[in-house]
DNA sequence: AGGGCTTATCGTCGCACTGACGATAAAAGG
DNA sequence: CCTTTTATCGTCAGTGCGACGATAAGCCCT
């Protein structure tokens, strides 16, 4: 795979060479809150402390690779759902360790079928991410620098909802307008009127499309089935107009 | 730097490390255009064909500190402006050299003062980007993958530029009206009214404050200067409501 | 069967924002 | 003074949105 030619030239003797992580922000909405994949950690440094799942990539692995396996490992499953690359940070100042580099990536996966823990790390359970990622000065809560990818990609995912799809990789396959709302609320934190939400979901062109179906498990008049409009990917913004957040003042 | 001890443990054996380097998508706008800086390079891999300055990071270097020094080393100076990551690719199947790991970063920087070329490892220059990214299908223009790294780039300036103060930062200290829609209409390839553009932007808050110094070097009535508002960090997402580019339909 | 409860869905109204575009202000150059 | 040019202010109709009323369609209970 590596060639070295008079063609290709080779890598200057004079760069660094990095050990490299994949840490994974793995979001789902469970009773109506969200929540965030946290592994207890069995080996130092940190042992003992919560962590965000991830781990070194493995020679030759891609980094999306990566990610899946790390995720595999410890919470015994691969779960459907959207998983996007959030960012990078480092290599100093963040393991104690020594350089190292690590590529965030966000998962958003619906919560049905999720496994509670397994695997041979350590147990990985879902927590609401307020008790994750304190909002006042508290003192850390994650190993590492995890509580601030935490938050960068509660806050990525947060964005995205307003202009993108997205918010119908927590759910099923097909889903009510409410189950999407649920969605909306748990991941903004806020209310919404279920009103003006039915509306503006199913008035959004490329968003949504109704299967014929409908839903009659809970109480109250059943509501209709709708799934991710045909040609719709997950993420691009394809959302107009979009669905923002209410506002502060 | 780097303890080794019971406590912190130590990066494992089977970990992969990769050689890292940095790209800058670097974007300002003259005569009108969107630009983008590109480098001749002169070495192999890909020696002759046009490339996004960067390079590889040297041990003890931070990202942002190398992106800085490739990019003084390849255009002699370090312009002002705002620096951001926009985000990591590989690090297989892009360098003919074997796998590296490239984090790219956008910088977006006012035309003013900055240099047509210079430095040691090949000539600099901006490009229009509908040269160096061709929408249609045309075969590739940059070298390694930064097509596609300009292509994110330009299209994370793009959609900044609707809810972020980003567009004050390709403007010098103080600027007018007509220089900020001037950015706008360069970074999204349209057309704005003017008079809808004044209102909405100095009716946005926390956008812009006026200055109360006037510019008259221009033809007609001469303009008023304006500054970024004060506490608004280019970044972040503060206008309400939102500048949206105009749609297709 | 009918009444009450619950949730889903549809409608209405006023406000805010937008785009299209007219009107005015303030300079330079003839 | 008049024309040209650009900046800035106003107007008006269409659209989207939040607040909230009204109706639909299930369930459970008696």
């Amino acid at each position: 795979m590596q060639k070295r030619s008079e063609d290709t030239g080779s890598v200057p003797a004079t760069a660094a060479t990095l050990p490299v992580t994949v840490d994974i922000v793995a979001l789902t909405v469970r009773s109506g809150r969200l929540q965030v994949l946290v592994v207890e950690r069995g080996i130092p440094p940190f042992a003992g402390r919560s962590a965000l799942p991830g781990g070194f990539v493995l020679p030759g692995e891609t980094l999306e690779t990566a990610a899946a396996r790390e995720l595999a490992e410890e919470t015994g499953i691969v779960p459907p759902g959207h998983m996007e690359q959030l960012r990078s940070y480092g290599p100093y100042g963040r393991d104690p360790r020594g350089p190292v580099l690590t590529v965030a990536y966000l998962l958003l996966a619906p919560s049905s079928g999720l496994p509670q823990a397994g695997g041979d790390t350590a147990d990985a359970t879902w927590v609401p991410v307020e008790e994750a990622a304190p909002a006042d000065g508290g003192g850390p809560v994650l190993a590492f620098d995890h509580d601030r990818i935490l938050a960068d990609g509660v806050e990525r995912a947060r964005a995205k909802l307003e202009y993108s799809p997205l918010a119908t990789s927590f759910c099923r396959e097909e889903f009510t307008i409410a189950e999407l709302r649920a969605v909306y609320e748990a991941v903004w934190g806020t209310r919404l009127d279920a009103r003006n939400f039915h509306r503006k979901a199913t008035d959004t062109p490329g968003f949504l499309e109704p299967t014929g179906r409908t839903d009659a498990s809970g109480p109250g008049r059943p509501a209709e089935l709708y799934r991710l409009a045909p040609g719709a990917r997950p993420s691009a913004a394809v959302l107009h107009p979009p669905l923002l957040r209410p506002r502060r003042p």
